[in-house]
DNA sequence: ATGCTTAGTTGTACAGTCCAACTTACTTAG
DNA sequence: CTAAGTAAGTTGGACTGTACAACTAAGCAT
């Protein structure tokens, strides 16, 4: 099936076919998803199913998969698919992570794969059944995981807690309304440590990126004013990264 | 030929091939190899063969091709051995920039190539016939090369520009020895725009990422300090961009 | 000697974080 | 009705590092 596709394509363009003769890799998508739930931040991840000549069965991996050359427009659709069939969100912050391949990282062959991570707010909702959210820092959980996707997981976490020093991402996790000390916690929730209250609110303040809403959080204490994000609005970069600890 | 070396693959490890049999998109890997020539940012390029069945014949393209499942046991071992190959250059900066894939990228089918950046001091020696170094920013350059090697190219000057605002990558672009005024005129180079004399000195040498050698430049005017890269040095984050224009 | 050029330093202004104390607005207990 | 408690939000001084500009230093040429 996989050489006749290849066949196709090449004798319909082109005459000498000889250099695409060869194996090519698998192409795989992999998507790091994370979300605040429960004060804490988390990654979403699906359980390896177990059939015959299935890799890693009953471990758990990233969700993702083989990019399907009649599906798939291009890799980041291919990302937006994966993530939307796993949570039903649409617009969420996807960025490129990177890409893993080698002769050894998939039991099946030589292969590659694509990894993406993706922003998004608490969904609530229910998964599917083979999915769950998994707490980090995780312990052993990058042990565990199939795959390299112990790797790619490390990988995403360190560029996430990185570009939170001198970006708005954070603003990525929050629900649609949000009050600024909502906002600090996520920071530093993603962060592990804490960040003063003042620096912070100028810091977001003056970058242009939220609005008020008409309305305040009420609670046991004085009430907090909500925001949203501006529409359209791309993420932040500031000149500076919150002092680092020591 | 590739059909049959997929066959082998499955029939190797598993008994039900029936996931794996399926067209694979093709699998490349690509390197912008960035120097300072002549004053100016300049970018490695070759050019296209002509052959039958050549995509973009003539065209000039970034260093790089399809990934050898015999020869190169990763992808950064794989986009190692072309840098190695078109430059001579073993030890570089090397980094990933990223991954595109779609189907129409190469006429000869759905394809994706893993993007990696490297950096390297100007090697004075000749190139390959096919080779050039081409100065940035190139004009039309980008509407001009294979591929979609355009938009890949100007998403490593994009990020080659971004992190030279805070890092010491600038660094690895330079001779073994310089002075400082070099390295500034480095930094200035890829920014495309001058920096302060006294701020650029304090940042470099309080981030202990260079040693002075007992040796001055010595010029028409009064001589200038040589340094050297401390050994084994990881490049450097500093905590604050340089302040950006406007 | 004088001037020219580039290397390198010094000092003031300014921006933004750090740190800590303070005020404000609300709830709850008495 | 008041007092205590808590979290929201503000204020001001210390500190760090860049911006800007003037300065000194060391070489060469005339």
């Amino acid at each position: 099936m996989a050489g006749e596709a290849l066949g196709k394509d090449i004798g319909k363009d082109f005459g000498k076919p000889r250099q695409l003769d060869f194996p090519r890799p698998l192409t795989t998508v992999d998507v790091v998803i994370f979300a605040i739930r429960d004060d804490s931040l988390r990654v979403l991840l699906v359980q390896r199913p177990a059939g015959e000549g299935e890799p890693f069965p009953h471990a758990w991996a990233l969700p993702g998969g083989f990019v399907d050359v009649a599906k798939d427009r291009d890799l980041a659709a291919c990302a937006a698919r994966k993530l939307r069939e796993k949570t039903g969100v649409t617009s969420p912050y996807l960025e490129q992570l990177g890409s893993w391949g080698s002769a050894t990282r998939d039991p099946r062959g030589w292969s590659a794969t694509h990894a993406y991570f993706a922003l998004i707010p608490d969904q609530g909702g229910e998964l599917a059944s083979d999915a769950r959210w998994f707490p980090l820092p995780g312990g052993r959980l990058k042990d565990k995981l199939a795959f390299d996707h112990g790797d790619i997981l490390a990988t995403a976490i360190q560029r996430l807690r990185n570009k939170v020093e001198y970006t708005s991402l954070p603003a990525y996790l929050m629900p649609a309304e949000f009050t600024l000390p909502d906002l600090q916690r996520v920071y530093e929730i993603v962060l592990d440590r804490p960040l003063e209250k003042s620096a912070f609110r100028t810091r977001i303040l003056s970058a242009d990126m939220i609005e008020p809403v008409a309305k305040m959080r009420r609670g046991p204490n004085r009430p907090a004013q909500l925001y949203r994000l501006k529409k359209g609005r791309a993420p932040v970069y500031f000149v500076r990264t919150f002092n680092p600890p020591e």
